[in-house]
DNA sequence: GCCGTTTTCGGCCCGACTGTTTTCAGTCG
C-alpha cells in the first residue's frame, strides 16, 4: 500500500465513524492524517521502519500503528470491522449533494433506508419531510441531487481518463497490422468530463482479429463486457469503460469523424451533406441518398475521404477541431471560412493562477517558479487564496505582507533568467458582490483574480449582479471562470454570461477561462461576442502543484 | 485521536448558507 492508498482508507474511516455518529474530533484526526499523509513527500515505509511516523504532524502513535498495520497487512482492522458493522448502500449516500453523515444516520435508523434507490422511494412517499429536522424543500433537494448523481455516475475527469487511455493506444498502435490508431469520443473533444473512451483502428481484416485480442487482453483491465469481430469492450482500471472498433482504412476518417462526435455535431453534420450533397454521411462513408435502402457498411463510401480533413472539405467546410464540434455554431463559421487558430500548449507564456503552499497548493512559490521557468514560461502569477477560503488555508492580511516580502525576493533572483513572478490573490466574492480584502492589502497585489466560492443556489440574475458588482472594483484584473468549474456530480451555479461579458466589458475587465487549454466549454459564439466588445479572456486553468503545471505543458 | 514554552486533560482554529428551527444544526468549501 502507498501513502495515497493508506489516506483513502483514513478518510474512509473518518466518514464511516462519522455515520456511526463517533466523537466528531476523532473523525477529524482520521481526516487530518488522511491529508497529512497525502502532502508527506517522505518515504512512508522507511519513515515506519526508522519509527518516526509520528513525527508527521498529525499522526500520533495509535495512527502510526495503522499506518504500519496497513503497510505489512494491506488492509486495517478498524475500516474492515466499520464496514461490516454498516449497511453497503449507506456510503453511496453520502455521494448526494447536501446530504451528509447525519442526515443518512437519521434516514438509516428511522427509515430503514441504505440505498440511493430505497431513500427516492421514501422521497417520493413523502416520509423523508416528516423526519424530525427534515422537511418539503429538503425532500426535493435530495430527489434534485439524486438526479444529479445519476446525470454524471460514470464519468470521469479528462486528466483521469486521458492518463488511463494513453498507454492503451500505445498498445494498440504496436499491434501487428494495425495502420492508424487514434482515440476519438469526448475525450478527443477534451471534455472536461469523460463518458468512456473510444479507440478507433484501421487494419485490414484479416488482421483485425489479433488486434481486438490484444485489446482484450491488456493488463491491468478489470473485466471484458463484449468482443466481437470489429468491436469489443473493455473496462480500464479505474472503472473507465473503453470501447474499441476496426474498420478498414479506407472507412477510417469516417469512423473516427463519427465516434469523435459531439451527437449534435454528428447531427448538424449529416444533415449539411443530405441538403448540400444529397448524400447520406454515416460511420463508413458517404452514400447517395436515394440508396438508403441498402444497409450502408455494405455501399461503402462512394466519395473517398482518406482524412477528416478531405471529409469536412467534400462538404465545403474547413476543417473543424475536435474541440469545436459541439454544433455550437462551428459549422457556420467553417462554411464561411478557416476558423480561428486554437490555441496550442507552445502559445502559453505563463499562467496566473497558482496556487502555492502559502494557501492550498502542493508546492512552494519556488518550486512554482522553477517548474515554470522549466517549461520555458516567462512568467507565472500567483494567486492563493483569500481570507474567507480558511479550509484552503486562505491568507490574511498579515501574511500577504509576508508573501509580498518572500515574491519580492524570488524576484530579485529570478530576474537574471528573464523570468518573473506576478504577485496576486484569488481574492473571494463576498455576500453581495464585496471582496474579501480591505483596500490596503488589494494595493499589495499585481493582479486580482475574483472568484465565486459561495451562494451557489442564487439565482442566475442575482448571481450576475454580484459578479457585476465585484468586477466593478478598480482593484480587480480578472474573473475566475465564470461557469464555474464542471466538477463530477457538482453543478455549476447559475449566470447569465452575456451580462457578465457585458460586465466585464464596461470595467476593462478579463474573463478567465478556467478549463482544458484548447476547449472553451461555452458557446463560442458568445466568446466570438466577448472578443467583438473587446473583452479579454485569459486561459488560466488552476494550478496547485508543480504537477498542474507540467500537466497542462 | 492528536496536541501541548497549557505536561496531562481540555481543546480541537471559520463563516456562509439553507432549511428547519422560534434559536439551531447540518453541510460545504
Amino acid at each position: 500500500m502507498d501513502k495515497k492508498e493508506i489516506a483513502a482508507l483514513f478518510e474512509a474511516i473518518g466518514t464511516l465513524l462519522e455515520l456511526k455518529g463517533e466523537n466528531p474530533f476523532r473523525v477529524r484526526a482520521y481526516t487530518n492524517a488522511a491529508r497529512a499523509l497525502e502532502s508527506q513527500t517522505a518515504d512512508l515505509r522507511q519513515l515506519a521502519d526508522e519509527g518516526r511516523l509520528t513525527e508527521i504532524k498529525g499522526i500520533g502513535p495509535d495512527l502510526a500503528a495503522k499506518i504500519t498495520e496497513a503497510l505489512t497487512t494491506g488492509h486495517l482492522k478498524l475500516h474492515d470491522e466499520l464496514l461490516a458493522s454498516l449497511p453497503a448502500g449507506l456510503l453511496d449516500l453520502l455521494r448526494i449533494p447536501g446530504f451528509g453523515p447525519k442526515k443518512a444516520k437519521i434516514v438509516y435508523e428511522q427509515l430503514h433506508v441504505n440505498t440511493i434507490k430505497k431513500l427516492e422511494a421514501a422521497c417520493q412517499s413523502g416520509a423523508v419531510a416528516k423526519l424530525p429536522g427534515f422537511g418539503e424543500k429538503s425532500q426535493q433537494n435530495i430527489l434534485a441531487g439524486i438526479a444529479l448523481i445519476r446525470k454524471f455516475s460514470g464519468r470521469h475527469l479528462v486528466d483521469t481518463a486521458a492518463a488511463a487511455a494513453q498507454p492503451v493506444l500505445a498498445a494498440l498502435r504496436a499491434c501487428a497490422g494495425v495502420i492508424r490508431a487514434d482515440i476519438a469520443g469526448s475525450l478527443r473533444r477534451r471534455r472536461e468530463t469523460i463518458g468512456d473512451v473510444d479507440f478507433i483502428v484501421s487494419a485490414r481484416p484479416a488482421d483485425a482479429p489479433g488486434i481486438l485480442a490484444a485489446f482484450t487482453t491488456l493488463p491491468g483491465l478489470l473485466s471484458v463486457s463484449a468482443q466481437g469481430p470489429t468491436k469489443a469492450s473493455v473496462v480500464l482500471a479505474g472503472g473507465i469503460q473503453a470501447d474499441l472498433r476496426v474498420v478498414s482504412d479506407e472507412q477510417y476518417a469516417f469512423a473516427l469523424n463519427y465516434f469523435t462526435g459531439s451527437k449534435e455535431h454528428n447531427i448538424a453534420l449529416r444533415a449539411r451533406a443530405l441538403k448540400l450533397k444529397q448524400l447520406s454521411l454515416n460511420e463508413y462513408g458517404f452514400s447517395p441518398a436515394a440508396e438508403q435502402e441498402k444497409s450502408a457498411k455494405e455501399l461503402g463510401s462512394r466519395l473517398a475521404c482518406p482524412t477528416e480533413e478531405a471529409l469536412y472539405a467534400a462538404l465545403e467546410l474547413a476543417y473543424i477541431p475536435p474541440e469545436l464540434r459541439e454544433d455550437m455554431g462551428e459549422l457556420d463559421a467553417a462554411a464561411r471560412g478557416p476558423l480561428p487558430r486554437l490555441i496550442e500548449t507552445q502559445d502559453l507564456r505563463g499562467t496566473f493562477h497558482c496556487h502555492s503552499t502559502w494557501s492550498d497548493g502542493l508546492d512552494s512559490m519556488e518550486a512554482m517558479a522553477q517548474a515554470a521557468l522549466a517549461l520555458g514560461y516567462e512568467y507565472l502569477g500567483l494567486a492563493d487564496h483569500s481570507r474567507s477560503e480558511w479550509q484552503a488555508n486562505g491568507l490574511d492580511a498579515a501574511r500577504v505582507r509576508q508573501q509580498a516580502v518572500e515574491v519580492k525576493e524570488l524576484n530579485a533572483r529570478l530576474a537574471e533568467k528573464g523570468f518573473r513572478l506576478f504577485f496576486g490573490a484569488e481574492v473571494d466574492i463576498l455576500g453581495e458582490g464585496e471582496l474579501d480584502y480591505d483596500e490596503e492589502t488589494l494595493d499589495l497585489f499585481d493582479y486580482v483574480i475574483v472568484a465565486v466560492h459561495n451562494r451557489f443556489t442564487l439565482s442566475a440574475a442575482a448571481m450576475t449582479a454580484r459578479i457585476g458588482r465585484a468586477l466593478a472594483h478598480p482593484k480587480v484584473t480578472m474573473l475566475a471562470h465564470p461557469t464555474g468549474r464542471l466538477l463530477l456530480e457538482r453543478e455549476p451555479y447559475a449566470v447569465n454570461m452575456p451580462d457578465v461579458i457585458a460586465a466585464a466589458a464596461q470595467h476593462g475587465k478579463i474573463i478567465e477561462i478556467n478549463a482544458n487549454p484548447r476547449r472553451l466549454d461555452m458557446d463560442w459564439r458568445l466568446w466570438q461576442h466577448a472578443r467583438e466588445l473587446g473583452v479579454r479572456c485569459a486561459i488560466n486553468p488552476d494550478a496547485h502543484s508543480v504537477a498542474d503545471l507540467q500537466f497542462l505543458a
